[in-house]
RNA sequence: GCACCCAUAGCUCAGCUGGAUAGAGCGUUGCCCUCCGAAGGCAAAGGUCGCACGUUCGAAUCGUGCUGGGUGCGCCA
């Protein structure tokens, strides 16, 4: 839905329904298609302690008018303090005047009564460690193969509308690494908030309106010029990359010889059309090869001559945010040629940030702000309850001014959020890799995807919070060890299509089906319930990532994940009976049911993370 | 000078928005393959969570002030 003026370009209006998560593997290996129940054994344990917190109140035992908020259940730390924790005794003791253990105590006699809870203990300040049945965890296994892949997804993003604008690089050239990650990072955070249950629209602002595309042009003109035969002048200044030779050629095509005698004047429109043109074709194609798509391409062009700047700015008017002034220079570190001069500045600090902002150069032209605060206007008029931005960390001095035009304009309906991605620093076999910017020898995306692959690649950015920089060696990223998160997961996922690939030679059936409907009651080894209790983890942790805005959750988890089943696995070695595979194939199954789930839950987390996974390692 | 980000084991990093004895990989030391893939696993050693106050039942996490590193700071986006 393009609301208003059809922005976009070249407005791929979303008027179809997109299912929930489209990165979901195409192979039938991972399953799918199941319900998306809630199936969060964290939250189900927390109503029954709310409920129970509630019948205390009803019975006199609490005071009425608790704020129950507060109270959570979670994994203890120390898998010795049970399976499930809560601290109701002690977020409650001080609003209703008690003894935390006297809480903790009452309401762990009345939680015993309940079939899923084994027991119930206080501990320490007022802790209540819970265990549960193993018939829960056995459920559990069943539930996860019976819903598939969807396990897990969620319905916390209530159907909010969220735009996640990420990428937003200049349409001067192929993308480079610098990019990689801010594309990684916002590609698996919208399919993590799919997941969850947003509405997500992914969204490329293309900076086609400032100075750069007009020497953009200029570069393609002295292509243009080459290809008909003339010396280029690749002036300083100019973009001096080969990528440019085609678009001449391609120019040369369409205007033969008639531009070669014409003057800047009569050419630089068209030829920049032309050329923004053919870089965002360039550029797609570098998304696409790393498995990243956009549902809109928003352009900073079309925002002039359409009154949309002078509109957002005239809202911002009416609010008394805009004005004429003069700035202050910078405490401490005035610029040389520094001069008093008045200008159109928005009225920024009264939203939080420090200094008041410039709308307009001293010619009378925008700044690149205006055309931002009208880009993000319209994103909030196009009804969305909630703003990503994913910037360069170098871009950090330009997050309050951001948060500040989208809270005047939304009337703080609006939370912006901004994520600054950290620089990836590039190794190869242990030594810097040196890029020459100057030489235009500079690494591009798809040299890093040619080079490792697009799995490997998203993995690897995924494997650092947003915030810290990122070291990425072109040949450890390959190596097949357990320091490499990608293999290691891989790895696991590998060894589970391998049980199941022995168990059919074998004669067992290992369809989902038949896996569901094995007799999970023999599961029951605390080593195979702790592995389900990881899983049961999945499902919470999918909720905390997408909440933060966290995608790189879900590839630590998945580490961890990888990290269990390998430890269950390898036990396997000293005791025979923990092997998947048994002479019983009833038992057999119910164990390989408890490995497919595992599977399943990897693949639902490659999923998000927009990595294929692999049945065997080569 | 100001703003934002970072500081956790020798190294590289997690740490659930305030929970219990702070975790993982690498590296070091010692173990485990007639056995579903050892491309793996187990165990040990390794910590003043940069420093100092503060908030409270409780702080790596929140607040304030420092120290050290990064990014940025009016007519580039």
């Amino acid at each position: 839905m393009c609301a208003g003026s059809c922005f976009a370009f070249p407005c791929p209006c979303r008027s179809q329904a997109r299912p929930n998560l489209t990165r979901l593997p195409a192979s039938g290996m991972c399953g799918g298609n199941g319900r998306t129940d809630e199936m969060n054994l964290f939250t189900e344990l927390r109503s029954l302690v709310i409920a129970e917190l509630e019948a205390m109140t009803a019975a006199g035992a609490l005071p009425a008018g608790l704020d129950m908020s507060a109270v959570a259940v979670e994994p203890p730390r120390d898998p010795a303090h049970g399976d499930m924790a809560t601290n109701a005794a002690m977020v409650l003791a001080k609003p209703a005047g008690k003894q935390p253990r006297a809480i903790a105590e009452d309401l762990a006699a009345r939680l015993s009564g309940d079939p899923r809870i084994a027991s119930a203990e206080v501990a320490g300040p007022g802790f209540l460690n819970l265990r549960l049945q193993p018939v829960v965890w056995q459920g559990l296994v069943k539930a996860i193969l019976t819903t598939g892949t969807s396990y897990g997804s969620s319905a916390i993003g209530m159907g909010h509308k969220v735009n996640v604008e990420f990428v937003s690089a200049n349409p001067t050239g192929p993308m480079h690494v610098g990019h990689v990650r801010g594309a990684v990072v916002g590609d698996a955070l919208s399919n993590l908030l799919a997941f969850a249950g947003w509405d997500v629209t992914r969204e490329y602002y293309i900076n086609d309106g400032g100075a750069q595309v007009d020497v953009l042009a200029r570069s393609a003109f002295e292509r243009y010029r080459e290809a008909n035969g003339l010396e280029p002048e690749i002036r300083e200044g100019l973009y001096p990359g080969d990528y440019l030779i085609p678009v001449g050629e391609a120019l040369k095509e369409k205007y033969g010889t008639s531009l070669l005698d014409q003057p800047e004047s009569v050419w630089l429109t068209d030829v920049r059309d032309f050329a923004t043109a053919r870089m965002m074709e360039m550029i797609r194609e570098d998304l696409a090869a790393l498995g990243v798509r956009m549902d809109v391409y928003s352009s900073e062009k079309a925002l002039y001559g359409t009154g949309e700047i002078e509109a957002a700015i005239d809202t911002l008017r009416g609010m008394d945010l805009i004005y004429e002034g003069v700035l202050e220079p910078p405490k401490g570190k005035t610029p040389e040629d520094w001069e008093p001069r008045e200008q159109t500045l928005f009225r920024s600090t009264a939203h939080g940030d420090d200094v008041d902002r410039p709308v307009k150069k001293s010619d009378g032209s925008w700044t690149y702000f205006a055309p931002d605060i009208a880009y993000h206007y319209n994103k909030v008029r196009r009804g969305f309850d909630q703003l990503i931005d994913i910037f360069g960390a170098d871009h950090g001095g330009y997050v309050k001014r951001m948060k500040a035009a989208v809270s005047a304009l939304s009337g703080g309906r609006v939370p912006l959020d901004i994520k600054l991605i950290q620089l990836v620093k590039l190794y190869k076999n242990g030594e810097p890799f040196k890029m020459s910017k100057r030489a235009g020898t500079f690494v591009t995306l798809r040299d890093v995807v040619e080079e490792v692959g697009a799995d490997v690649t998203r993995f690897v950015m995924l494997t650092r919070k947003n915030d810290m920089a990122l070291d990425f060696d072109f040949d450890k990223v390959l190596e097949q060890s357990k320091d490499n998160p990608v293999f290691y997961v891989q790895y696991a996922n590998a060894r589970i299509n391998s049980v199941l690939r022995k168990a059919r030679e074998a004669g067992v059936a290992v369809d989902d089906a038949t896996l569901s409907a094995a007799n999970l009651a023999l599961l029951a080894h605390p080593a195979e319930l702790a592995l389900i209790a990881k899983l049961a983890e999945w499902p919470r942790l999918v909720e905390i990532a997408a909440r933060g805005n966290e995608p790189h959750r879900v590839a630590f988890y998945l580490y961890e994940l990888a990290s269990d089943l390998h430890g269950l696995w390898n036990r396997g070695n000293d005791e025979p009976g923990l092997r998947f595979i048994q002479d019983d194939p009833a038992v057999s199954q119910a164990k390989i049911a408890l490995a497919r789930a595992a599977g399943v839950v990897i693949c639902a987390g490659l999923a998000i993370l927009g990595v294929t996974p692999v049945e065997e390692m080569r």
